[in-house]
RNA sequence: GGCCCUAUCGUCUAGAGGCCUAGGACGUCACCCUUUCAAGGUGAAGACUCGGGUUCGAAUCCCGAUAGGGUCACCA
């Protein structure tokens, strides 16, 4: 290692929201930058135009910011090494593809897609490996003049050795070793003017003094064009560090979202940090079950905050493998969080979600439901249909059928008797606290001869309609004496219809 | 198929030759608590892919097999 100044980067196409994967690999490099006490930038490689999407970026960076990422260069926090958009930078590529070209070190190639096309036809069929063939790396200049002048268009080619062997350095797993005649003549500018990643990548790793290259692993087998191109052009070549990929919960194939991966019970699990957003996970949740995958905090920890990340992050500790992904963990997760949030900040965040599942959210009652919910959920968007009840107009108000009334091992009678009890029971309480009524039911249900849970289950399905919901007595304390009555009254008629 | 990477409970992982009778977490199951559902507590089942070496000693090092993954574009 060098003792340059650690500077990372993230560099993501911009294709609509960032993928989970992508999110990770973000994390990590931001996580090294920040632990090295270094900077983290932003670089949208958007070279190919086929792919552009103008709305895209700014999804892109929403979805960044919400994960609490913080770049200190960027497309729109800008820098001393912009522009931080590679379609904005494309003479720097054009320069050095050229000087590449001059240097006898990359060549003008005027082949048509139609013939290589046909190239791999015929080395397919005599079961060769597929690949450019190298037709135009032997030119001769007066070839090349004669091309040009017809006004031939041509991509540039990088000349690979034709032998030895290209020796790549990986921080994680140590030195990957490629046989250079197994190797390419790769496209490093196409013929519209734009780079492909592989010059791109080069030139602006080097341009914006990149010190650590921390990408996914599914980029290890163009690492030698990589390396031979950062020595054909002269410079120093910064670290890098291949990171594990995230494959799909059954360790097949790499996540993505052509293919939604599902969990065991075959729900499509979200690949976009945006679905996250919507399926009502936190940032703190999500960046944490992350960072716990190909890395580990130590001392057993799985929970931790992202300022204990950051002291501890270490490329030593990130596992070469990649890694199913482990989804469950992250309701898990997610469920921590949310009761280590105060009251305040979960209702703050769990209001927009009533209010997007179409409730009027009156605050008031919203900070006195969340400590009910706070236990018993383990995301954001499960607070609807749970506690939604609350805020909908209680006029609207539907009793539960008999049958969901009638709790385990009872019947309309006993059912009928009970409601009626304790009707008569909190009729004559003053102080409606959930406090004051359990004390009132206190005997109850031994005096009807049936068990706590019976009672208080039968209340709660009386007084919510739900067989899941928050507890019956703190429920009937928010919804008020007057409107609790009315509801088990409502209750002990949809139980006397079943019996007539 | 060529090239490359990887390999510990179902899954995420700890493990850098003796601390390993392989630790933690999620999930699963059981019990406790209990006002449904949760949360919380306690406990259980559960892994070093296989075969050769090296070594007094291997989950740890080497080789091979096998399996999985990645990649073979004028996409990144």
């Amino acid at each position: 290692m060098t003792d340059k100044p650690v500077r990372t980067r993230f560099a993501p196409s911009p294709t609509g929201s960032l993928h989970i994967g992508g999110l990770r690999t973000a994390l990590f490099n931001w996580l090294f930058a920040r632990h090295h006490g270094g900077q983290f930038i932003l670089r949208i490689e958007d070279t190919d135009q086929k792919r552009f999407d103008p709305a895209a970026l700014t999804t892109l960076i929403e979805a960044m910011r919400w994960a609490g990422l913080q770049w200190d260069e960027g497309p729109e926090v800008g820098g001393d090494f912009g522009p931080y958009v590679q379609s904005e930078r494309l003479e720097h590529y054009q320069k050095w593809a050229h000087w590449l070209v001059e240097q006898g070190k990359a060549y003008q190639c005027f082949c048509t897609p139609e013939r290589l096309e046909m190239v791999n036809k015929e080395k397919a069929a005599r079961k060769l490996p597929s690949g450019y063939d190298r037709h135009c790396r032997y030119l001769k200049p007066d070839e090349i003049a004669a091309k040009e002048a017809a006004g031939a268009s041509y991509v540039i080619r990088f000349k690979m050795p034709l032998e030895g062997k290209t020796i790549a350095h990986d921080l994680i797993r140590g030195d990957v070793v490629f046989e250079n005649d197994t190797l390419q003549d790769s496209v490093i500018l196409k013929s519209d003017g734009f780079p492909t990643y592989h010059l791109a990548v080069v030139v602006d790793d080097y341009l914006m003094q990149i010190s650590h290259v921390m990408r996914a692993n599914e980029w290890i087998p163009s690492f030698p064009l990589h390396v031979q191109l950062w020595h054909a052009l002269g410079w120093e070549m910064p670290q890098y560090a291949h990171l594990p990929v995230l494959l799909n919960p059954n360790g097949k194939g790499k996540i993505s979202k052509r293919n939604p991966p599902k969990d065991k019970f075959g729900n499509i699990i979200p690949v976009m940090v945006h679905d996250y957003i919507h399926n009502g996970y936190l940032p703190e949740a999500l960046s944490n079950f992350l960072t716990n995958i190909g890395w580990n905090f130590g001392d057993n920890r799985e929970v931790f905050t992202i300022t204990e990340a950051i002291e501890r992050f270490n490329l030593e500790g990130i596992n070469p493998s990649n890694s199913a992904y482990p989804v469950e963990k992250l309701d898990w997760l997610n469920g921590i969080y949310i009761r280590e949030l105060s009251i305040e900040d979960l209702a703050k965040r769990l209001r927009p979600v009533l209010e997007a599942a179409g409730y009027e959210v009156n605050v008031e009652i919203l900070l006195q439901v969340t400590p009910l919910v706070q236990t018993r959920i383990k995301t954001l968007n499960e607070v609807g249909a749970m506690a939604g009840f609350f805020f909908a107009d209680y006029a609207d108000f539907q009793a539960a059928p008999a049958e969901m009334l009638i709790q385990k091992k009872m019947d309309a009678a006993n059912t009928t008797h009970l409601l009626e009890e304790s009707l008569k029971l909190l009729e004559a309480l003053a102080d409606f606290s959930h406090e004051a009524q359990h004390e009132a039911f206190k005997n109850l249900a031994e005096t009807l001869g049936v068990s706590n849970s019976q009672l208080f289950g039968t209340l709660r399905v009386a007084v919510t309609a739900q067989n899941i919901s928050t507890p019956t007595f703190e429920t009937m304390a928010i919804l008020g004496k007057d409107e609790s009555l009315r509801r088990i009254r409502l209750a002990l008629e949809s139980v006397k219809q079943t019996q007539t």
